[in-house]
DNA sequence: TTGATAATGATAAGGCATTATCGTAAGAAA
DNA sequence: TTTCTTACGATAATGCCTTATCATTATCAA
């Protein structure tokens, strides 16, 4: 990432435009909507340096592939659509979570996934 | 499943052994110690067969294959140790989790998992 | 005990996400 | 514009987990 190219503009663009994480192959996808003959290689090599570099963070999600989100937001949580696969930001979280763990276990962090319908998918009754 | 062998009665037996899930891996290590020449995919054969008929359930996990754990359990969540890799129940659970999502999207569920030290980790400075 | 056949074990094959390879294209400094 | 290199794009290769294959073994009803 020494040069700044066309397709790292677009990549990162497609980031910032994106209200939710977005997985490397929806990130390509979105990206070629600018740049057709984007190779998906391209995007794997932006995102290893966009983590890398503090730009850009991974989001693990139980059963799939990591969606990668702008790195530095605030402390929230996601929800997976089971209509769209599509992954969208929970901005709230019970801190009180981090005190469920057993006594003797140190607890560091937590991830919270929420399964549903988003409000595109249960209007439309794809469930 | 037809018919009852010293391998599914091993297996089973871990599984109820074990008041964690396991990993197909973990599953077939442990059952070797009865069993030393327990293959792999009697293992795999297993767990689909078990999942199927309702004794097993998958725990999914971010960022990590699936770990099994008997069914009909109540409503728990886990603890994913980063010093050995296993996974803990928790058996609390925050009910109101499932009104962060916003407006208009239907939430069916939602998993937890909570990331640390377990007892035996934390308390041998593995961190 | 026998015999039909389901299950096993060793391993090859498959599936999928990710990474490496390499010839070509294109930043950017001079 | 030239030239040096980095980055790209197409695709082969890798790695990991899981499933399929098939000869052998073991279950279980008769």
């Amino acid at each position: 990432m020494e040069r700044q190219t066309r397709q790292r503009d677009a990549i990162q663009a497609v980031i910032e435009s994106y209200d939710r994480p977005l997985s490397p192959t929806e990130l390509c996808d979105a990206a070629r909507e600018h740049l057709p003959r984007l190779g998906i290689a391209t995007v794997y090599r932006a995102i290893r340096d966009l983590v890398e570099s503090g730009w850009l963070r991974a989001v693990e999600i139980p059963g799939g592939p990591p969606r990668y989100e702008r790195a530095g937001k605030p402390h929230h949580h996601h929800f997976l659509c089971r209509g769209c696969n599509s992954l969208w930001e929970v901005d709230d979280c019970l801190s009180e979570i981090d005190t469920l763990a057993p006594a003797g276990f140190v607890t560091e962090g937590h991830d919270i996934t929420l399964y549903g319908l988003c409000d595109g998918c249960g209007s439309t009754d794809a469930g």
